[in-house]
DNA sequence: GCCCACATGTGCGGATTTCGCAGTTCTGAG
DNA sequence: CTCAGAACTGCGAAATCCGCACATGTGGGC
């Protein structure tokens, strides 16, 4: 069981398609792609445990995933349950807006309330997600800082009600 | 530095607000908080310089972890632009629904493309985030089995178009 | 007030893991 | 064919993690 995960890694990087065109990070082949979803389980997993599991040494995993990290492919942190850490109102917020998107887009990315911002096609210009310690909070977001952007022709707010899925698995399929 | 910090802690932990009501978990005073922070600055930080940033010992910090580990406070894991890993298309969809909503959201919730389902209060029912390979892809998950769940009404999706800000900050504020 | 149970924190070694580095293998360009 | 760069391996030293025994502290029950 030395050999052959080589050979087999050989084997593959080759094959398919490099036709990943927008991105500057080059592609990610399949030995990366295992590293992350060891990771994803754990995010503390030892690289020798890794290595064994991908078929690498620890040495060699260590240095893929400071590449990873360096290039912003991936990165490590804690996620926690909004309710658990005192933030009892969320929402996600749709945008219309006149004009450039991006001024808007920009405003709402330094909202430190805002954890999420997405430019969409469809009837909404833009996505925006609300993290907010209560009503009072959520209100003055939206209704005062929110709405009062230049350029923002309507908002349309769904307040959560109960969140069902939250995972992080890309990768992992 | 080594008796003040222990003063200050003791200090504030009864003050303010137990008023947590709705959760399971009933807590997380505020070292346990800046311990979430120094992680979600850097899931792999060693355990011995969380403790001097937080004012505790390196086995103290490690229990406090344990515990919010296990408690599914938190959780540290690898996430990933779903761009670089592979994923080119992703959507939002709104979901109108007839009826009982949990079977449908239960139903979106078992999907693997779907990564994040909420339940909302507004003129969706549901919303859940979709991550996809390409447009094929995409267009099968919506189009031949999100609208075929017993009890959807409707759907509308919004396409993304970029991806401006994602963090993982709660609690950092 | 007293005592006990339980939760939390501290201080150790010893086992593991991380880290840096030198040497090897592989691949692609010229 | 040769050379340069990228990636992998192996290894010793330093740092980290882990389990455990021992304080400290808080809140009942009596």
């Amino acid at each position: 069981m030395h050999s052959e995960h080589v050979s087999s890694r050989s084997a593959e990087p080759k094959g398919s398609r490099d036709t990943r065109s927008g991105n500057t990070t080059p592609p990610l082949d399949s030995v990366s792609l295992a590293i992350i979803e060891q990771l994803q389980e754990d995010g503390r997993r030892p690289y020798a445990a890794i290595g064994k599991a991908v078929g690498l040494s620890e040495a060699a995993v260590r240095q893929r995933v400071q590449k990873l990290l360096d290039q912003g492919v991936m990165q490590i942190v804690a996620v926690t349950d909004p309710l658990t850490v005192g933030f009892r109102r969320q929402a996600m917020v749709g945008v219309n807006v006149d004009g450039d998107l991006e001024p808007v887009a920009d405003a709402l990315t330094a909202m430190s309330e805002v954890e999420y911002v997405v430019m969409t096609a469809g009837s909404f210009d833009i996505l925006a997600e609300i993290v907010c310690e209560d009503d009072d909070h959520l209100l003055d977001v939206i209704n005062k800082r929110i709405r009062a952007l230049p350029g923002v022709r309507s908002t349309e707010s769904f307040v959560y009600l109960k969140l069902k899925k939250q995972t992080y698995m890309w990768g992992t399929r």
